[in-house]
DNA sequence: GTCTATATAATGATAGAC
DNA sequence: GTCTATCATTATATAGAC
């Protein structure tokens, strides 16, 4: 996590930062709370600066958000191999949120996968190949159970995980855009189930399985007789 | 299910709709496709009158979008005993999706939950206290196994249900907002890993669940000495 | 580098003719 | 009921002074 620290320039105060990485921090910020309709002029109110400089500096709106993209991506790719190691896809984007300091990095994230774009499908293809790998070892570890398509169930659980963080902020929207409040609380009210889930399953029998399982093997020697 | 078809007016032609039906079903359309940023002059275009006429029906674009609000949570509330009591929440959704005609009012849905508001949240809501009584029935007849907490497993399953949803169409974005193509893509995709996770779980041993339920009671008791 | 002032484009909404 | 024409607002982006 030390890098990641680097990145956000932990003990250097706003004042020492240029221009240019204010504003680019101010963005963070702003889409992060309010999504990717903030305004130009909020950014720069927010930053401290004139909404022509913002322009100046990024060249426009979209170029800025971008620019966000990338810094935000970097952090993450620097953070991954601690974050993927050691847990669910899930706790991957809550351990942001256990420090406060990267609640912006969090809102950024989530609101890019609501909006979608380049960002929300690059973010979900690489969560996608991490978590098959991450998944791979813990199974040849034994302590995840084998699955019949290991590719489809990570693709699976990663949109388990973040559906559920998206859904949940729809449910409890967070207050200023605070998520580090907001994904503690979902941690609080999703670990049981979750772990209920994960640890027992949910049905009490294996019928609706195999009867889904005879009717794929059905359809695949159709398609291949 | 007939009063669905009712509902969508099947067997009439779109012309024999008064243009504020027209205007109404357009918006959701459009307001499924490009969500809710989709202009009045769009919106107006696809239903082949002038965009002023669309605010003389209506009095405003918000108000246009509470009218398909209304209109959409009445289509569901008239589908809804048949779709709960035989599904889960996921499963809800991707049943309206294999009827193409109501490809739209998935999208609608995905769009009204990817962007919050009353909708979402009453939605969200509707489908928990929903999945909650269903949940209930289903343990009860000994298909569902009990949980220690069934409010918060009902709520944490609404949200994997539907979040997984939102994820997959940030993955796959639908080709021209056709949402049945894509909720079919989705049920293809899901129902092998999800079974198996419903079936099997997904961890080989209880001890991360345990660990928790200690960690959980110590918390408690701590609060209450 | 930074600001003020302004151009330009798009949008929601209005007014009045038909 | 429906349209055309227009207004008012807001947004991004530009131009030029300092």
């Amino acid at each position: 996590m030390v890098s990641l620290l680097n990145m956000r320039s932990v003990g250097v105060v706003p004042e020492d930062l240029t221009a240019r990485a204010r504003i680019r921090d101010a963005a963070v910020r702003r889409f992060g709370i309010e999504g990717f309709g903030a305004s130009v002029r909020a950014i720069a109110a927010e930053a401290g600066v004139s909404p022509g400089l913002v322009i100046h500096h990024f060249g426009s709106k979209d170029a800025l958000r971008a620019v966000c993209d990338e810094h935000v991506l970097r952090v993450i790719r620097e953070a991954e191999t601690d974050a993927f190691t050691s847990a669910t896809p899930t706790d991957f984007i809550a351990r942001f949120a256990e420090i406060d300091e990267y609640a912006p990095l969090v809102g950024y994230l989530v609101q890019a996968l609501l909006a979608g774009g380049d960002l929300a499908a690059t973010l979900l293809a690489r969560m996608t190949a991490d978590a098959e790998s991450y998944l791979a070892d813990a199974v040849a570890a034994g302590r995840i159970r084998p699955s019949r398509d290991p590719a489809a169930r990570a693709a699976f659980l990663v949109d388990v995980g973040i559906g559920a963080v998206l859904s949940f902020v729809r449910r409890h929207p967070p207050v200023d855009g605070d998520y580090g409040a907001a994904l503690r609380a979902y941690a609080e009210a999703s670990s049981l189930p979750a772990l209920e889930l994960y640890t027992e399953g949910l049905l009490t029998d294996a019928s609706m399985l195999e009867a889904y399982l005879t009717y794929r093997d059905t359809e695949e020697s159709r398609n291949q007789p």
